[in-house]
DNA sequence: ACCCTGACCGCGT
DNA sequence: AACGCGGCCAGGG
């Protein structure tokens, strides 16, 4: 993962180091990685990448608090996962960022 | 009209 | 054929 842009490998880096339980936001990454409007670069990352950085992708979360992924089966495995770290979700699967959010520094 | 967010999608390497 | 890049900009509040 040498030759890979900057911005990729401070996004690959950083969602590496979300501890189990915890989880950021598309956004909160893209600011942290140095590019506060490109959390959609962060989605396309994500996507794209997450098995061959062995990247922890369910601790990734839109602002609100919610599952991003539309498709009902990672849907669902993304919920489950999170669950078994011991997040807990509301009735309309939702996150309590205020307890759960992973802050590094701070933003 | 402005600010924030975003599991995109088409192209070049 | 596969993989990484774009670092904007469309859409909603």
């Amino acid at each position: 993962m040498k030759s890979l842009q900057p911005f990729t490998k401070q996004v690959i880096r950083i969602i590496q180091n979300i501890p189990p339980g915890k989880v950021m936001t598309y956004g909160q990454i893209a600011r942290l990685a140095g590019s506060p409007r490109s959390a959609r670069q962060v989605v396309r990352i994500l996507h794209s990448m997450s098995e061959k950085h062995n990247l922890p992708w369910h601790r990734v979360v839109n602002s609100k608090g919610e599952i991003g992924i539309k498709e009902e089966e990672f849907f669902l495995v993304q919920i489950m996962s999170l669950e078994s770290e011991g997040v807990e979700f509301s009735k309309n699967n939702k996150i309590d960022l205020e307890l759960y959010q992973f802050t590094p520094f701070y933003n």
